[in-house]
DNA sequence: GCCACAACACAAAACGTTTTGGAAGGGGAC
DNA sequence: GTCCCCTTCCAAAACGTTTTGTGTTGTGGC
């Protein structure tokens, strides 16, 4: 009676140490490096394991150790626009992409999770080690939620409402919008009107406080006009519609925070026939694809995307090896100077 | 000595049972509905779980049930590539949001995972329920080494080396095709060209057998130019600097697999001086931003990547609850008609 | 008063690891 | 011969669940 029948299913740690004459513990310890045996037998446990193609099982060691190996990552501008696919925007995408990718080397997963504040979600979202927060808005409540849990945790952006936590990577948005606005007005822009998203995030306030400061300080109008990111390019027509039609005196720029309302922005000026760049600058907050491949393309800020998953995937690994990691991680922008601002 | 003090970790199972004076077995029985505990004692444990705020500890839940509630996704594409953010390309972004959202629906979370076959990918990458693997190339190695594992796996598109394997969701590529090359005949069309990549999977194969049929069907010439996907826009212009430049009779119709690449070829058209729609139509396989926000826009198959992601999640929640689900779902594609393509 | 049978509750095993705390054996020093 | 230490290995506990099998009651029929 032989004992040939291959097990149908994966191999375990007792397989290998049957298999090798030795016990579980050895082969443990064989395998993690981490106790006495000598190195004969070691050779000959990974001999085995490697023959068995053995594989220690994620979920038992996860268990044991109190890590998972996975991280998690919740956008939640995401979460606020109700769809996770939001058409033409790839700040998101290459956000995800490079976490995802930086999580991979260092051997770990990394999953994209919901609202943690919402009753039905699935199990595995918290069994994380940690977790990346994108953007969130004021006094957020997952982040409060994390935090209280003493769960480790990273945002991108930090949060407005809670200046004590440190823990987040992102641009300066206050400097880079006035690097933006700088550029308007060096090509000539004296109105200026500003275009907002709804979050209410870092990314938008800063922003604004910075256009109404540096407004003042050039003792230039300020005028915000605030639409729903969701709104998409339909919401930059509305306001685009708004500002160019309107009786009050027409701005000679328009800087709009999402690529999506830029876009918008520009297919209600050429209807009105107001030609960007000849008789009205456009500048974005956030590059996408409608920036880039609009027809003139739309100068815009580059968040650099990647650069921020990969430095919130790193921070995050080292809070969780319990490194005490520097506060905020502040990542360059870039200016992507294109036709809708005209020439130099 | 009262016992006040809260537990720094979160609460676990005995922590419940202890609390309602009852053992885990009843607790565990009243949470998951299992056992024949009392309609009173039922209550109680529950209420004293959820003013514990106890949530089963994923990993102990998974090591016991053999589950893990995590779902992977390898885009082999996107391996082959080897970028995760391909520009502009959003086929991917959508179908691995529709999938991620599927899986939540269904309480299940989705891990991006990298090429398996590869010999450093992270632990975890392994503990997931089941896979669902992008467009396959023949005889594709990640789908051998899962077969042979009997791990519950999906694909999108065929293996076209595989022809038993019918766990495959996706569109009708033959039909398609077909479809994209009758509109262009209908619009005039006699020397339609074929701008295929080089991906070996069931998207390039199918497409350009049907395309040689099609035109020997129709006796018309046959031409076939094949580009590397991750040639992108460039190898699109490439290509149209052959076909519309060189000696042999232009064609008067291309049909590009790529939305990338039909993009370049528009762009190089129009240096060249061929008018699109009026020298030359031209049509994509696959939607994508360029093909939306080229001008003119270039009528383009979208193949519904949101419906692909939402019915290989489903396809694999099926297999994994072991229904004998019908084999292949077959899915329809939209043809985006566009100027490209002139008038009817 | 006995028996059968619900109805309810629980102890213990199991899932596959890692880690703790020895134990066995051998060799050298005295 | 005794003692001690080093090397090498292992049994068992622990991680937090779910599930299986086994009591305990109490109730009603005869």
């Amino acid at each position: 009676m032989s004992e040939q029948l291959p097990p149908a299913s994966r191999a375990t740690i007792k397989d290998v140490a049957r298999e090798a004459g030795v016990s579980v513990t050895t082969v443990s310890h064989a395998l993690n490096g981490k106790g006495t045996a000598s190195e004969a037998t070691r050779q000959r446990v990974l001999a085995v394991a490697d023959r068995l193609a053995y594989r220690a099982h994620p979920m038992a060691r996860g268990l044991r150790r109190g890590r998972t190996g996975v991280l998690g990552l919740d956008m939640r501008p995401l979460d606020a626009i109700g769809s996770y696919i939001p058409e033409g925007v790839d700040y998101f995408v290459r956000f995800a992409g490079a976490a995802a990718v930086t999580a991979l080397d260092h051997g770990l997963g990394l999953m994209l999770v919901p609202d943690l504040t919402r009753p039905d979600i699935p199990q595995s979202a918290h069994g994380v080690d940690g977790y990346v927060i994108g953007d969130p808005t004021r006094d957020d409540p997952v982040l409060t939620r994390l935090l209280d849990a003493a769960v480790p945790v990273v945002t991108v952006g930090r949060d407005p409402g809670r200046p004590e936590f440190t823990d987040w990577v992102g641009p300066d948005d206050t400097h880079e919008t006035e690097r933006v606005l700088e550029l308007l007005r060096s090509r000539g822009a004296r109105r200026v009107a500003f275009l907002a998203g709804t979050d209410d995030n870092a990314w938008n306030v800063d922003a604004e406080r910075a256009y109404r400061a540096w407004a003042r300080r050039h003792r230039a109008p300020a005028r915000v006009l605030h639409v729903p990111e969701s709104a998409g390019e339909d919401g930059g027509r509305d306001a685009a519609r708004r500002l160019l039609g309107g009786k009050r005196q027409r701005p000679d720029a328009i800087y709009c925070q999402t690529g999506r309302h830029a876009a918008g922005v520009l297919a209600e000026a050429r209807r009105l026939g107001v030609a960007v760049p000849g008789d009205l600058l456009l500048a974005a907050g956030s590059d996408a694809q409608q920036t880039r491949l609009a027809i003139p393309a739309i100068t815009a800020l580059d968040l650099a995307p990647e650069a921020s998953g990969k430095a919130a995937v790193e921070l995050l690994i080292a809070r969780l090896n319990g490194e005490t990691a520097a506060g905020p991680v502040v990542l360059p922008a870039y200016l992507h100077i294109r036709v809708s601002t005209g020439e130099s």
